[in-house]
DNA sequence: CCATACATGTGCATTATTTCACAATGCCTA
DNA sequence: TAGGCATTGTGAAATAATGCACATGTATGG
């Protein structure tokens, strides 16, 4: 693996974790090999993109044959780094804050929830069904330390998406997924992610206007 | 507005969505005019690429002054058609489920659920906080077509996403925000939009993991 | 009424990403 | 062991997105 990982696109990396889900289904229900076209056509993009992505990286299949699916989801778990357990806490815990501790999908990956967090007086004390106890905001330091906690989900309300960030990242989180509708600042060597649901409605509801008057721009 | 829509990158849309949430926090508290590079600076993206964008849409600044926040905040949200309200249904009511159709961001931005659905006979009947009552799948068609539905988000276990789907499409509905993990596949003109929390999780650990090992690349 | 300051709108260069198209290469069969 | 088939890996072309830099236009102050 040398240094061509220097300019590795984003879309790239997200295109790898998006690779994986056909290939752990048919892990269990497929043939055991698969081509780069068949893999591109699940996941509706081109053969060619699929072939450099996985390039950029090494060399995984054999030519006029295909890719070993059970040998290339290792080698993307590897090159994703999520073929090794990773310590999240949660902070927020209203409706979607319970859904993403309680989802098994993120467990089943290796994502394990170790803490949550609240600032409400009412929620905290209070057992969640996995097992967890709600914890006021002002353990996280404490517990961050800890538990060594690596990425900090925030689930929070906008107007406290901010100071949850500071919070965090003071503690020692290094990374961060952002479910606020707002853009959080870090401080120094902290990374963000944002997923914001209403930025893809909007974005839907752009094209499905342009659909209904005619698209006669063309 | 000529057709120079013709070609407009999509992230120009995401963007102008993203535009919005500053804006609108703005037009509570702040002054009545930003600059583009305000505004850039909020957003976390170049001057330029602000003005870049609401220029393939017209002309909504002035020159030597900058941008009335009122104003643009009312033409992007013409541009993107969040000037008007839109119907959705949601399908499958887990705890995902659930906290979208509570959440109040949605109802306060104009979109409307006005049906929920979910497969399991133990959950349909049952009253939700917000006044809906879950409906059985097979009653998508009929409600589509009588709430005049336009989209539907899809919260299901990924093993129903396409089914449910297909039922979405079939019944009308016009666009679809799929939160499953799976790429679904849309007869027609049914447009998708999948939102992948995992992706982006496993988006942030490939950095993580990078920043560990010394960046000792470049 | 002119000069100055400021910020937009935009042509163009730059940079990034995607796609094509084909040489390289491993498998299989005879 | 050679020849044919299939599919990878990859340079080079095409396409797309971003950012610079400045001409354009507006407001303001003397």
């Amino acid at each position: 693996m040398p240094n061509k990982e220097s300019k590795i696109p984003n879309s790239t990396i997200e295109r790898l974790a998006f690779y994986s889900r056909p290939l752990e289904a048919l892990l269990k229900s497929g043939p055991p090999i698969i081509s780069s076209e068949k893999l591109a056509g699940l996941c509706g993009v081109n053969p060619a993109q699929v072939r450099k992505d996985l390039a950029y990286f090494g060399e995984f299949g054999v030519r006029g044959v295909g890719y070993e699916i059970r040998d290339l989801l290792k080698e993307i778990k590897k090159i994703l780094a999520t073929d090794r357990k990773w310590t999240l806490c949660i902070v927020g815990m209203g409706n979607l804050g319970i859904s993403l501790i309680e989802n098994e999908n993120f467990r089943k990956r290796g994502y394990l929830f170790v803490a949550a967090f609240d600032s409400d007086a009412r929620k905290t004390g209070r057992q969640l069904p996995c097992g967890l106890t709600i914890e006021p905001e002002r353990k996280i330091r404490e517990l961050v330390r800890e538990l060594d906690i690596e990425i900090g989900v925030i689930t929070t309300p906008s107007r406290a998406a901010q100071r949850v960030t500071e919070m965090l990242s003071a503690a020692g989180v290094r990374a961060i997924l952002n479910f606020a509708p707002t853009q959080v600042r870090t401080p120094e060597r902290c990374i963000v992610e944002n997923v914001d649901f209403s930025v893809k409605l909007e974005s839907l509801v752009y094209h499905l206007e342009r659909l209904y008057k005619g698209k006669r721009s063309a």
